[in-house]
DNA sequence: GTTTGAATCAAACGTCCGTTCGAATCCCTG
DNA sequence: CAGGGATTCGAACGGACGTTTGATTCAAAC
């Protein structure tokens, strides 16, 4: 099947795969147009540079996922309007926003697929930096709001403030869960999806809830 | 003063620098020879490789940083056995393992040494990780046993657990700060070590002592 | 003053990289 | 079947990289 996909989508096949395995820097355009089975100019052709094709390859992840989270916080959202409710509950909002990222993987190629967009997160490819920062925008804006009206007491900056840290639980666990696995001997299984978001929900619903303690 | 440091020094000094402004895989021998007045041949002379000195450079800061967590983790436990107390306090434990990481930046030479540590923690590169389990293994034990002590309810995977997504708000406040500053028109400001110091000590401990859900 | 070992130096080596180009090929349309 | 635009192809380009080498400099030891 993919010997018959057109070029252009065997391309992008090719150096996601080679990217989640190798990384962003240490994967060449001979390596991919090696096993998409496509000639060395056919990056250039389809998508005018290297860059050009890293971005493609983000895009077609990161629209999906972030799709669903807007959607999912709709969802909850109209369920609390329908409910009387004056706005979605905590609860809710960091479910739509996690689990979407979480369970990205089972229904893409393969779930380390994920990896690749938190390595992205932390990357110091400022041209990726800048690219990333267009995709998510607009989640971003919408969680804080969503979240600034489920929690009216506790100041907008602290609002980001947790958004940012609940960020860095997620990425971290997409990043660096293998060596949470290994360091555990098996007891924490990064690999269940429901697992992780209820211990990352957990975690979240309490850190959220915190009383605010200085004032600085 | 740098003009007269030993090469060795001005070596590291300079890829520090280097890696910080433009990434660990974007900066070249020739750029950090350069910049050290040094010869192109002095690293491969000094340090027998590249990997080599990227390893050098990144002992030379992690080293200090985990013997200060370890040293007031030994405060803290010292501390209350002379109170009476069974063991440290967890806010004790987190501020242990958190300040250190944060204030570094103030005594080495930039405050952006944090964020090579920060990215090195994310890396896609195997080389950079082994290097890393190693220098951390250490302090990842000792702070798990504290952690468990201080929780004597919790069972020891979540306390894995949480303690990854603990690291994972400090990496990702290293990492991707500038973001959220700007994101909040600058409401947050991640420059304020104290504040961010506050802020992860109280997410955390909320989030420590979050009462266990599910079951699974 | 000569020897010796460490340190520095200029130069080159071989390799891999992203990109470009013109020719060859394919496939659809007329 | 002929034509033509889209696609693929082999080949080469220029440049950057990490490493190696052999000569040179230099300061301390004898």
């Amino acid at each position: 099947m993919p010997a018959t996909a057109p070029t252009r989508d065997r391309l992008l096949d090719a150096a996601e795969r080679l990217f989640v395995e190798h990384g962003l820097e240490r994967t060449s355009l001979r390596q991919i147009t090696g096993e998409a089975g496509a000639n060395l100019a056919a990056v250039n052709y389809h998508f005018g540079s290297r860059l050009a094709l890293v971005r493609a390859v983000f895009e077609r992840r990161l629209q999906p996922m972030n799709a669903e989270r807007l959607r999912q916080l709709d969802a909850a959202e109209a369920a609390a309007e329908e409910a009387g409710a004056p706005c979605a509950e905590l609860e809710a909002i960091l479910r739509a926003f996690l689990r979407p990222a979480l369970v990205l993987g089972r229904q893409a190629g393969g779930r380390d697929v994920l990896r690749l967009i938190a390595r992205a997160h932390s990357t110091d490819n400022p041209e990726v930096q800048q690219a990333l920062l267009e995709a998510f925008g607009e989640v971003a804006r919408r969680f804080t709001r969503a979240l600034e009206r489920a929690l009216p007491t506790l100041p907008r900056p602290e609002v980001l403030w947790r958004l940012h840290f609940l960020v860095g639980g997620l990425v971290q666990t997409l990043l660096s869960g293998e060596i949470l696995t290994t360091f555990s001997q098996g007891a924490c299984d990064v690999h269940d999806e429901e697992a992780v978001l209820e211990r990352l929900v957990e975690y979240g619903l309490a850190g959220f809830r915190a009383a605010v303690e200085s004032a600085s």
